[in-house]
DNA sequence: ATAAGCATTTATAACGTTAAAATATATGGG
DNA sequence: CCCATATATTTTAACGTTATAAATGCTTAT
């Protein structure tokens, strides 16, 4: 039994023993209660600071109820491009320094997600709730309001009630993506949708028949596939519809891994993108500027989502009222400024 | 003070009062304490169930020290391609009922994921940790093992004492991938490596001066840009290397961003992939199952590499011997397959 | 001088759990 | 019939924190 080393980690009663005061005094002192001398509180801290006390997050939980912990429902969406990864670095980033940790959990499917979010709240597994694929009558948004309990979603719901959101314009997207098509000559524009349930699905459409009613030209919704579908499917499903007479010459294509699937299904045909069909995709990576022929693209930047989303479940902890919680992110015609890399010998040439 | 609806949640004194017995005797009962009379355990279960009682975790935590958490220190490094996402999912699945929670750490920088992970150490945030971006020497994993803490490293280092990793068999990618060059005719290789710091890249060396020697073939590396590299140095440089002479006919490229950067490079200087320059790529995506032209390409199979380090590392907490606890993923010549999606209208036909 | 008032601090209790020690009950041997 | 030995349960204490009530000391007004 020799643990010499182990030091074992500070607590509020080292910090009192060691100042001759009592436990509770050093636990006000550190929360900053006024009603403690500004001396003590200072002295308190400074010794706090010292010994590299921090506080024991459980007892601080079991105690006050509050986890500092945000979940983030993380969507099942086999999004090949890192949907999942900018959402949560841009949450990451807000939470930064503020004491919260995120916890990730999967999204099992839509009635599984509503079962996890249930547990969360019960058994109060978190101060608060991120998750996205928002439908017009979403149950967890309902179940979450009439619990009271924190949370922004990633998308709009329709219900009465409001409720704090982050949510992309689709419908700017779908419109100026359309009006892009029509400018460059197409005649009759395809949009590709996600499934009915969705939220968003009716921003793009409105959007995108905003613009066509405009024009007057022809279009279409792609059927039998929609923005969830497998990458194959998608291929597949265009390069039928483009066998078929009275195709599209133009098409709508809101995601990242639709435009890839549907770009590869045209060249797959042997016709020229930019020339025999045009395209406009969303997109949250930026491979389109990697991918040849050049398509044009809009960016929905994923990472000032996350960001956005934690600041305003921050809010709506802190109390902050509805109305101040809802964002409608504009869509960018640019790439969000690329983040930071690692490599630091190549960035900085070597000075040697 | 009316709050009627409000029913508490129920614990273990809800469960010792409604049956009569003591805190203690429902606790050991729960945790199936053989000392516990098999009668009484089942009676305690049985009613453990009925009330709905979930254990409170910051008590549990409290008390025995233990997080039921597990850290994921997530790569600053701006993978376009959900590396994050796919680690992230493998990672999930594997810890679904187990009574793990995942929480994300961001890791912003060499230097501070040190100090972060020493944080979790010193502080027991966590009971395990896995990290990825490993160096031969590296530090956070010297002071890992020095603390006995348990963690499983994405990427092997080169210390003396053995340690948990799971990693892809580089070596098998870059020989493999230099062989197919060689087939297909190349005389003069390239390969795109990882920064100095990183193991893996020597395992790539590796592998492709294998390939190289065996063949007698020439060969290079491409010099001022690494893994890392932003996607536009990337193609710049690669432009700039094949106007001057002696540019590879052959490119090793262990990434999917560089692999699309260099694809795109090589495009936009005129030249035909496949005729003029042969590339091979390692893609942890599936991208390049959609561009075209179509580059041959292996896969890392990031998802079933996030299980396989949940895995190992509940297997180290469990107290597993390290040699058992060490992965090197076989690289694969078709991608895994494809998650399942959420859009059953599409997925299943319709009956009606 | 004494009581009331205020500012500061301490003491007590509790959050829900579990590990260890103590107790009660039953079983078997002498 | 009593002691020893299992077996099953209860009691006690603690993890580190914070909210509340109680106490202390000190000033000020009466």
């Amino acid at each position: 039994m020799s643990e010499p080393s182990k030091t074992k980690r500070p607590t509020q009663r080292t910090i009192a023993a060691k100042m001759g005061i009592s436990v509770g005094a050093v636990s006000r002192a550190l929360a900053n209660d006024p009603q403690m001398a500004e001396e003590t509180r200072a002295l308190v801290q400074k010794m706090a600071k010292e010994l590299g006390y921090s506080p024991d997050r459980a007892a601080q939980r079991l105690r006050t109820g509050r986890t500092q912990v945000i979940n983030l429902i993380l969507p099942p969406h086999e999004e090949i491009l890192g949907f999942g990864t900018l959402l949560i670095r841009g949450i990451s980033a807000r939470l930064e320094n503020t004491g919260y940790h995120l916890v990730v959990l999967p999204d099992f499917g839509p009635d599984k997600s509503a079962e996890q979010i249930q547990r969360v709240v019960r058994d109060r597994l978190a101060d608060g709730i991120i998750f996205s694929r928002t439908t017009p009558d979403d149950n967890r948004i309902k179940f979450l309001l009439e619990a009271d309990f924190p949370f922004v979603s990633h998308g709009r719901s329709e219900l009465a009630t409001p409720h704090p959101f982050v949510d992309c314009d689709n419908y700017a997207f779908a419109r100026q993506a359309a009006e892009t098509l029509i400018d460059r000559g197409a005649k009759r524009l395809g949009i590709l949708l996600p499934p009915e349930r969705f939220t968003f699905r009716q921003h793009l459409l409105h959007g995108f028949m905003t613009a066509v009613r405009t024009a007057g030209v022809d279009y279409e919704i792609l059927d039998g596939i929609s923005l969830d579908s497998d990458a194959n499917a998608i291929s597949a499903n265009i390069q039928k519809r483009f066998a078929a007479p009275d195709a599209p010459d133009g098409l709508v294509l809101p995601g990242d891994v639709s435009g890839l699937a549907a770009l590869a299904a045209i060249q797959d045909l042997g016709l020229v993108p930019g020339r025999d069909v045009q395209l406009v995709v969303k997109q949250t990576s930026g491979v389109f500027d990697l991918v040849r022929p050049k398509i044009a693209s809009l960016y929905e930047d994923l990472s000032e989502a996350g960001e956005k989303l934690a600041d305003l479940l921050l809010k709506r902890i802190a109390g902050a009222p509805v109305s101040e919680l809802q964002y409608i992110q504009p869509i960018a015609g640019r790439p969000p400024a690329s983040d930071t890399l690692f490599d630091p010998q190549l960035r900085a040439p070597s000075v040697r």
